[in-house]
DNA sequence: GTCTATACGCAGATAGAC
DNA sequence: GTCTATCTGCGTATAGAC
């Protein structure tokens, strides 16, 4: 308790280094992919020794997973937000442009989470992706009849891959009109899943 | 002209010793991405000492992209060819299914494409991925009034990402049933973008 | 916390004999 | 064409002094 450390900080929480260097991380990541993302550099690029860089992240594997899983935990924070101001028959819209909205705004993120399924393998991990926006979907249709299941599935599935899609092209090229995509994707969505008609 | 070599092979044509490893490469990468596609492990698989693989593909880079470029080559072919036996307004369905057909025939060349763009770098190598299918598009919208330029670049953006997750869905869980996805996207493509009364 | 020095492993590639 | 032996480079991690 009566440690000489500043107040403000529970004991046991990261320290202001170890945040800097996971921050050199996503950049590292996000502008090079995590081939990159060596020790050396990290070192380099906080003006620091390679040891010391490892004396507070662990190893190179720790200081990537957690690089990786401070961006998630970002991105997931900021677009449930969003979603959650929303009615639900305007969730999936709200869905969709917020999370090419986070990404837009943050570029470095887009590789640190397009990267990471190939660099950490676990393809089991990318399970239900797009799980939440399934239900999304599934609640905005309301007292519609129920889509089968497997077909709310590809659904969800087809919409989470335009996403991505938007996502690595604004990247590719920055004068991209993402934001104009992701409403011209919601119209779609709207048109042919919500319509009153249905499709 | 007169070498010991047999016909049929033209005077500097790919060995079958080069053709082998080509095939070997694919596999390891199909099976478990880039990074353990190694010097040792093609050596390994093929009873071959390292110095004698390099003798026969000249560098593991080389290996590996020749590898890619192979399946890359029998994909635009297979693909290429069923599309042009459909007529203007059915291609962007036969494009679909085919494209996600091949992926379901051919499971390791799923990951020899998907993971090349990040593998060999050059994010602008991936341009105009989704170029011919704007054109396919296009086409096929024949006589209504034209879609502005960056709607469609979108749209086949979109159309692509999806195809790529299901593909990578399959690859994930061999149970799900792709080829109805794929129908189920030409279904939502053809009623959004060439249904009589447009959007 | 920070450093220098060092060890270790691995992948890619070369030399030269057979 | 094929091998064994060897070299080089790089990335990670440890030891131990300050």
């Amino acid at each position: 308790m009566s440690t000489g450390r500043r107040a403000g900080r529970p004991a046991g929480a990261p320290q202001p280094r170890r945040e800097q260097l996971i921050a050199l991380a996503v950049e590292l990541v996000g502008e090079h992919g995590y081939g990159s993302a060596t020790l050396g550099r990290v070192a380099e690029r906080a003006d620091l020794s390679k040891a010391s860089v490892l004396h507070h992240v662990g190893s190179v594997a720790d200081l990537l997973r957690a690089a990786y899983e401070q961006v998630l935990d970002a991105m997931v924070e900021e677009v449930g937000a969003v979603v959650e101001e929303a009615g639900p028959s305007q969730r999936p819209r709200a869905y969709i442009t917020a999370l090419v909205g986070h990404f837009r705004e943050h570029p470095h993120h887009t590789r640190v989470l397009s990267e990471a399924i190939v660099h950490f393998g676990a393809v089991g991990e990318s399970r239900d992706r797009w799980g939440p926006l399934a239900e999304l979907l599934a609640a905005a249709r309301g007292a519609r009849e129920p889509m089968p299941e497997g077909d709310l599935r590809t659904a969800a599935l087809g919409i989470g891959g335009a996403i991505d899609a938007i996502v690595a092209e604004r990247q590719r090229d920055p004068g991209y009109d993402s934001a104009r995509a992701a409403e011209q994707l919601a119209d779609v969505v709207e048109s042919t899943l919500l319509s009153p008609a249905g499709r």
